[in-house]
DNA sequence: CAGGATCCAGCTTGATACTG
DNA sequence: CAGTATCAAGCTGGATCCTG
């Protein structure tokens, strides 16, 4: 419990008051929030894992990978990524038509730092899910 | 562009095959992406990183530390970190009240991983946020 | 096949007023 | 001080229909 493999609490701590220091507290003005907030949606980091295990993909691959997106949010969610420039989308010009979506560099990158935070999760969500249950029967 | 002094593509690959490998494909039996999600909500992270930063709150200085964020939305965050089990509430019975917040060992663990891609977040905005504005002339 | 466009229900959120 | 309660507005996201 006790045991912290990680860049040390003291130093995660200077880099937080970097962090927040950098922005003058209005959230429009630091666009790491809203940055954050795009890669971190509900169906990005699905779009972006499966991008990142299975590689190039077309557009019907990946809605049936994702379970339970829509055609729309997929296409939002495709679009958005592309225009962070996470991921590319090819399209073939031919009927009937072909389009496959690949991460970049840069999105491969974040996915790398997403996955020690998904592994941390899947880890810890049965603590976080047992601690929620019980604050359930205190009420 | 090409140094990765990450967990290596392969082992993120891997590690990602696992996760949603994990999952029987419906997001609701997974409960990682439930938490996940409100962990990386938009204000969690704000009241996260100024408990990490500041150490133990209260509750208005808290909502003085976070710009923009309600009353409402302060007392609904706070719940749901609490009842996760990243922070604790300790209510002082007195008049006036005080009610300090504080994050426990899980929260500053996730916290550390959250510093990680905030940082991330920071260096690459700037590409992230060029490569919209470039989207956008495009159109 | 890969979307674009539209409509609308529902959840999220902010503003406001009130309380122990 | 630290909330609770309520209501209205706005955005999100799903369903549906349509196109190149």
């Amino acid at each position: 419990m006790e045991t912290n493999r990680l860049p040390a609490a003291s130093a995660a701590k200077k880099k937080l008051q970097e962090i927040i220091g950098r922005k003058p507290r209005k959230a429009d003005v630091c666009p790491v929030k809203d940055v954050l907030h795009t890669l971190t949606d509900k169906w990005s980091m699905f779009v972006m894992m499966n991008l990142g295990s299975q590689g190039t993909l077309r557009f019907t691959e990946l809605k049936n990978s994702i379970d339970g997106i829509s055609q729309k949010m997929l296409t939002v969610t495709l679009k958005n990524l592309e225009a962070s420039g996470l991921l590319t989308r090819t399209a073939y010009q031919q009927i009937p038509p072909k389009v496959e979506y690949a991460l970049t560099a840069v999105g491969v990158e974040f996915l790398q730092h997403l996955v020690v935070l998904l592994n941390w999760a899947c880890t810890n969500s049965a603590i976080i899910v047992k601690s929620r249950k019980k604050m359930e029967r205190a009420v």
